[in-house]
DNA sequence: TGGACTTGCATAGCTTGCTATGCAATATTA
DNA sequence: TAATATTGCATAGCAAGCTATGCAAGTCCA
């Protein structure tokens, strides 16, 4: 049956604003579920692939990788080193840097991150065709380049 | 150029996850700078959106077209009701419930809020077709749908 | 070489999400 | 009807995002 609206009205099931935002916050829930068990959460998850990378780089170099504000990188990062998951030491040639090191914690929690993450991902595409996969993927891509760049404008 | 990576790899940039909290926060961000000069922030619309259907029902009621939690609601309904955007009185028949009603303040920036989240939703998907469009919010929805059952269980 | 910029990072303070817990009011039941 | 259970909401405390600001170390010139 079809619902006649008056036309000043906001279908919040088809604002992809309000579905993303909603689909984000279970997507977090479920990874943060899953990785728990390896005692490390859902901020820290991006910090983490980068340095699981390289590690040895300093702030700069690693915010560079991360799109997130330079205050919001420098407290997880309080947090990790609270948590042993990171050492800070200064870099050699200028006292301002600091050298970001993993400890032997956080890398022995790699494949078992990577796995929980692929996991969590196949779960919530379980009831999408390949095709429809792929598309989902490239149109967030697309979407994450147009917001991009009209906020850097 | 293809580059091999070696088997135990993740790549951010094809991770579900990983996007789709990329762009939440993106999106996110967007609507903040449009609603600002309206008096209201991002967790607040959510919540005026289903006021701005109704209002003079009780914190469960809402609570119960949300799918946030219940203590985030409290503390958001709060900061509303700093922001005098909401009052809340006593349920006439339950001391233990309070009726939610909107201000004229609120009741105000209402059609323009609604544009804002139009306008925001049409710049970010501004790089798609029509088509694309419609896949993209239909497969979020299956994917909300996929993960709720999957917390729910 | 000393004063003025720039850079790298930290801190303060906010929002919005979460879990866990507390508490008074209501409902149920022995 | 008194004891117990449930319900509706608030509070405490944390994470992870943001903006704004501070500050020491480095760089650049006049």
């Amino acid at each position: 049956m079809q619902v006649h609206k008056c036309s000043m009205t906001f279908d919040k099931e088809k604002s992809a604003g309000f579905l993303v935002n909603h689909m984000a916050r279970l997507f977090a829930k479920g990874l943060q579920e899953k990785i728990a068990p390896l005692g490390i959460v859902t901020g820290q998850f991006p910090v983490l692939l980068e340095l699981w990378e390289e590690d040895g780089i300093t702030q700069k170099e690693l915010l560079a990788k991360l799109d997130i504000e330079q205050a919001t990188l420098a407290n997880t990062l309080t947090r990790m080193e609270r948590d042993l998951l990171i050492k800070r030491t200064r870099h050699p040639s200028d006292a301002r840097a600091q050298q970001i090191w993993l400890t032997e914690k956080a890398r022995l929690v790699r494949d078992q991150a990577y796995e929980a993450a692929r996991q969590q991902n196949a779960a919530a595409l379980v009831n999408l065709s390949e095709e429809e996969r792929a598309r989902f993927l490239s149109t967030i891509q697309k979407i994450i380049g147009t917001l991009r760049q009209n906020n850097a404008s």
